[in-house]
DNA sequence: TTCATAGTTCGAATATTTTCGAACTATGAA
DNA sequence: TTCATAGTTCGAAAATATTCGAACTATGAA
């Protein structure tokens, strides 16, 4: 697949608000559960819907565009699902950005 | 405005191929600019158009949505425009993903 | 002033996304 | 085995995005 095609992809699934909102919270749950030592990293697919108006239809159909963008992984845990951000493709994105722009040490 | 809406909006910019190519071009161009300590750090629209199928009113189109997104900062100089990227917006992409993830100085 | 070139605007056809209700499956508890 | 809970799938309505032809504006050259 093309590098523009592949990241368009991962963009579009970050181009909705309820989407990106629920890639932070993830990508945030990842960060709590580093400082925490908690070896799990992930988010139970409950705590997403606090503070969002979504449908639960409609949170599952972001979250498998998340992870089809192979921007999420998801567990199945018994009853619940859980969620962790991927952080290979986390890293392509800035690498990404990076790359096509001016280099840190040349910076200003 | 939220910060997902904003940042939504920025990738929903970015989450269409031909213009996130744009996008990658202009963020190139500028880069390359820099290297040869050009002041200009500009790039004429015609030197989009190379290697791309897209007609003149798309091409059009994908850059106000890139400049409506914040992305990009448009010139007019004579009869051509020039697009150079607002590295304001793209440091602010940088920060928003760094925030929501693993302090860099964490890293294992 | 006439022409060619660079780019924009308008309008419309087509495709894709978004959202949600209804009906479904899967698991754990009683 | 019956029930409640967690989440998914299906289908469809409404909203948005994509693309491009035709017609337009603006500039510089002849």
């Amino acid at each position: 697949m093309k590098e523009t095609e592949k990241f368009s992809k991962i963009f579009k699934a970050l181009s909705n608000p309820g989407r990106l909102e629920i890639y932070l919270k993830i990508l945030k749950s990842h960060k709590a559960d580093f400082k925490t030592k908690d070896a799990a990293s992930s988010c139970p697919l409950t705590q997403l819907y606090k503070n969002m108006k979504l449908g639960a239809p409609t949170l599952s159909h972001h979250l498998k565009e998340l992870v089809h963008a192979d921007l999420v992984i998801t567990e199945k845990d018994g009853k619940f699902v859980s969620c962790r951000a991927n952080m290979n493709t986390f890293q392509q994105i800035i690498t990404l950005l990076n790359k096509h722009s001016v280099e840190q040490t040349e910076k200003e």
